[in-house]
DNA sequence: CGGCTTGGTGCACTCACTGCAGTTAATACG
DNA sequence: CGTATTAACTGCAGTGAGTGCACCAAGCCG
């Protein structure tokens, strides 16, 4: 690991440390890009190096998680049923003990902008679990569409699941598998299954 | 129909109409409102009297159909369940031979921000279709979650079916009919039905 | 006609975000 | 070891979305 690799996540991380803490302190919409950066120390244009925007920072390990879920869609590990294992990511494998972790969704489940925010992240998702099914179902237009419709669904569970975690302090855990799997997995199983 | 009212609504309309064209012809980030105004014959100031985003201005009846959507849940006429009123409504009541929504649609799925904000309007059908859940799930935390979940999880396949449908011209009826009977009504059928 | 309402205007402002031309320090290399 | 290069960070000037406010002018209503 590089000193110089070390020191960008360093200053990553205290922006993103900083933002959660001014976001759920002073609210979202009071907290300027401005006040993040000079309260973890760096200018406001390095702030734009490290986050595309200011949302971004509520959310500062996505592409990490996302590449997680990539990494694991094809093992042995994972159930051959992306959208169960999309699930256990996003809502199974959360800390719910971890109280960063309830901050951020509880703002998330508050904040319109963070909310689109994950609607967006949420699309990466979409895209990698389409893709999967499509092995199964073909290029076709028809297949992508009924892919994404998918795909859109089981992640619509998930939010719900998380935001429902934020309010309430509901364990997104069950109810999310639950309605997965009458929802998707029990209907759609023969095709999904015959992937394997 | 007052001369007030009259005016102000062909204002709105002009305002959508250049919004819209300018999008798909000169591309949306290349589109600022300055230029939608001024064609509109308008000024920047008016533009953001009749919408609150540069986005919504695509999506120039939005309330209006909410309204409708709401209006029609609970008559004689509609289905008993929400959610294949909600495809009716959304993917089903399209006019899919109409140019403008023809064109709003390839926009959609294009174009980054429009696809927010298309999330974003979503969300109140989303609050409307989990109010009318609750009213047999009751108002319980956790029915509340379930309910969101059911609701964004239609609201994710009438999303997909209709970019499908700016995409690659599929039929999005079909296809978001089919799907939400299979994943929703059918696993769901009789707490559902029992709200008739 | 005279007061009130309301759609539209002009202006100044904030703030998110970008492009560009640096500086400094870590690193790679001869 | 000294030098060239790279990359994190900075400062600054700019664009453009969106807002608050005071204001006009034209419709409405008694």
């Amino acid at each position: 690991m590089n000193q110089r690799e070390l020191q960008r996540r360093q200053t990553r991380r205290t922006l993103a440390e900083h933002a959660l803490r001014l976001f759920s302190t002073n609210g979202f919409d009071a907290t300027t890009v401005e006040e993040i950066a000079a309260a973890a120390g760096v200018s406001q244009r390095t702030f734009f190096l490290h986050f595309s925007t200011k949302s971004a920072a509520a959310f500062p390990d996505h592409e990490e998680r996302v590449r997680d879920f990539v990494d694991r869609l094809g093992d042995g590990h994972s159930v051959g049923n992306p959208l169960l294992h999309l699930c256990e990511v996003l809502a199974g494998g959360l800390d719910t003990s971890s109280p960063t972790r309830r901050t951020r969704y509880q703002l998330l489940a508050q904040v319109g902008a963070l909310r689109d925010e994950d609607a967006r992240t949420d699309r990466d998702y979409e895209v990698v679990v389409a893709a999967y099914l499509m092995q199964a179902w073909g290029e076709a237009a028809e297949a992508r569409v009924r892919a994404h419709a998918i795909a859109n669904a089981a992640l619509g569970v998930c939010r719900a699941s998380l935001i429902g975690w934020g309010e309430d302090g509901i364990d997104p855990r069950e109810v999310c598998f639950e309605i997965l799997h009458r929802m998707i997995c029990s209907p759609f199983d023969a095709p999904l299954h015959s992937l394997q």
